[in-house]
DNA sequence: GAATGGATTGTCT
DNA sequence: GACAATCCATTCA
């Protein structure tokens, strides 16, 4: 994953990622029908759907169905691979981040490490300077588990990460699939 | 027009 | 382990 903003550079591998899938998940935003909000999920594939959260993150998701189809992959945490002194830079300002591991681990984290903001809704991911491509490293080991930081639909083990990296997010060892 | 609460994180006890 | 920070979409009157 990658964005260029001016003449700076970040970019990433996902590590870590949640889906939110059609208006029977409850935990999906497009659980309560169409709103102006969650327009983007019923939209095409491959776009932004951006939004803030608790006032201060900027949570990123790609889309992934045909339009009409609301579903999306929520982008929890990458591993910095260019362009980390921005990164560091705009982390910096309140808590000093301790390893580069976790420059962008968790979607909060994440969303102010690129520095997203609702500008960044609904781009194209293929087309835009906000991207998702693939470099060939889908190699690793991936795990399943259940979705966290959601109070319903927790059911669901929509939650995959790259086993054992040190950019994931949460609590280790919750695998339900390893 | 006012109230409510959330796909989070860092800090404090 | 609890809580504050902080904004907007949604809900209710």
């Amino acid at each position: 994953m990658h964005r260029a903003s001016d003449q700076a550079l970040v970019a990433g591998a996902i590590v870590e990622v949640e889906a939110y899938i059609g208006e029977s998940d409850p935990a999906c935003h497009a659980a309560p029908g169409p709103t102006p909000r969650n327009a983007p999920l019923y939209g095409p594939p491959g776009i932004s759907y951006v939004y803030l959260n608790y006032g201060m993150h900027y949570l990123l998701n790609a889309v992934t169905e045909p339009e009409g189809s609301p579903a999306a992959v929520l982008i929890r945490a990458i591993a910095p691979l260019e362009g980390l002194e921005t990164m560091r830079r705009r982390r910096g300002g309140r808590a000093r981040v301790p390893d580069d591991a976790a420059l962008a681990r968790g979607p909060g984290n994440l969303g102010r490490a690129f520095g997203l903001t609702l500008r960044q809704n609904q781009l194209d991911l293929v087309a835009s300077r906000l991207g998702i491509e693939d470099w060939g490293l889908s190699m690793a080991p991936v795990s399943w588990g259940p979705r966290i930081g959601i109070r319903v639909g927790v059911d669901r083990p929509w939650r995959c990460w790259v086993t054992g990296h040190p950019a994931v997010s949460g609590r280790p060892g919750t695998a339900v699939v390893p």
